[in-house]
DNA sequence: AAACATTAAATGTAAGACATATGAAAATCG
DNA sequence: CGATTTTCATATGTCTTACATTTAATGTTT
């Protein structure tokens, strides 16, 4: 770990990447923690504030956490779900909004992986996920609701389902895939009529899961997934028409 | 953006967050250079060094990139799926390593991530995803191969699988699914009985997607996925039953 | 013995300096 | 005049030193 060539550019990257096999390798342990900012100076033979430059690196990446005072320090992070959703929704929004992708191909990813979701959700699912549904429903087909609201409502109502699948790691990875869709969504503007078919659909999703009905959930996400794409379609279309 | 709280801890992550809100909000475009870090330090009336570790934060996540001389500056990054990939995987596998996800859970993940995207592969595989599946099979069917060899070829298989998709959305999420497996099945050691078995079911999904058939190809899956299920329970049992 | 003050160690921040890379303008030479 | 070289200004990369702040352990006093 005490690696650093005398390429005299990026040390502070190096020395990040140096923490980070470290930690990955199995070298540093959960909640370990590391030498201090001066002892890490001397280690690497660099100053303070490049070693400082390093943890801020691996800090921005939850790798680690630090600590003042007495018994402070830099300590190695436990990489929770929980911490690691945030950045990865963040990221995975950037990459839709920042490569041009088509709504169509976001939107079939999202619910290719939904669908991946089904069976294990139609099996798994406890009352407290369809509650979340249920509730989510019943907010959907409130009247006064602003675009932006039954969008976010939506992602929820997915969140909801994904969830039930009972698998942490399904729940991380499509985190991303759905809620990066929400600007997307925010995109559409929903009529009456849009809504109340989008929410029959809901029903018919939360009905399958009820009912535990893997093919019945994955047909009526496509079938979702179809208004969907057709919605956002003629919405395109019309805007682009528009100008 | 130039919000900044008059808390005087964790000055660089707020600076971060403030650049990063921008970033995200499209305040800042792809390519645009931010104010110099003498220039930001003014603005936040905090020091350079501050100023840097805030940076630093940014150009782990990749959101900017740093570049010396007379028209350098930071730049805000075009953040591409190529790029954000190896970070996903790093902490995909971290999440694993460091949560106790069993080997089960992560397995079950994998695989049904997997055959969401069958389904499409079927459909739009390009004579060069098949080629690399054909080739990885070859590989793995020859005698000298290491375990550790034979489960990077493996990846690479289920790698030029969902790529077959044609969905760069799809194929960045399951990149951390499939990659982030590979230290948990590189535990296994298999034997050449295991390997035949594991090369023939690869045979059988490269032929569903020859054939462009979706049904065999999921089923398919789902025979591998049992495969590996099993033959990791009997491998962690034994290695119970020596203790 | 309990409450309080002190101290030490660590991170957080600041200020100034120098090194280095790099593009552009200026000077020089053919 | 044009092409090449030199110079220079600007920006990041790094080092040094210093001070502020937080926090726990230690010591002191009542």
């Amino acid at each position: 770990m005490k690696i650093d060539p005398d390429n005299p550019a990026d040390l502070s990257a190096q020395i990040a990447a140096a923490i980070r096999d470290a930690i990955i390798s199995g070298g540093l342990i959960v909640d370990e923690r590391l030498p201090s900012e001066a002892e890490l100076a001397e280690q690497f033979d660099v100053s303070r504030p490049t070693v400082r430059e390093a943890l801020k690196r691996l800090a921005a990446q939850s790798l680690i956490r630090t600590q003042r005072g007495a018994t402070g320090g830099a300590f190695v992070n436990r990489l929770s779900f929980e911490a690691a959703q945030p950045q990865q929704i963040t990221t995975s929004t950037l990459l839709l909004s920042m490569n041009a992708v088509s709504f169509e191909t976001a939107c079939e990813a999202r619910y290719a992986l939904e669908r991946a979701c089904a069976p294990l959700a139609a099996t798994r699912r406890t009352p407290d996920h369809l509650a979340t549904m249920r509730a989510e429903i019943h907010r959907q087909s409130q009247p006064g609701l602003t675009d932006e609201a039954f969008c976010a409502s939506d992602v929820a109502f997915h969140r909801a389902l994904v969830d039930g699948a009972g698998n942490p790691v399904l729940s991380y990875q499509l985190a991303g895939a759905v809620e990066a869709m929400q600007p997307l969504m925010n995109m559409i503007t929903f009529t009456a009529r849009d809504r109340a078919r989008i929410i029959a659909l809901h029903e018919g999703i939360a009905d399958a899961i009820e009912a535990q009905d893997a093919a019945a959930t994955a047909s009526a996400l496509t079938a979702l997934e179809q208004e969907t794409q057709t919605l956002a379609h003629s919405v395109f279309a019309a805007r682009a028409a528009r100008r």
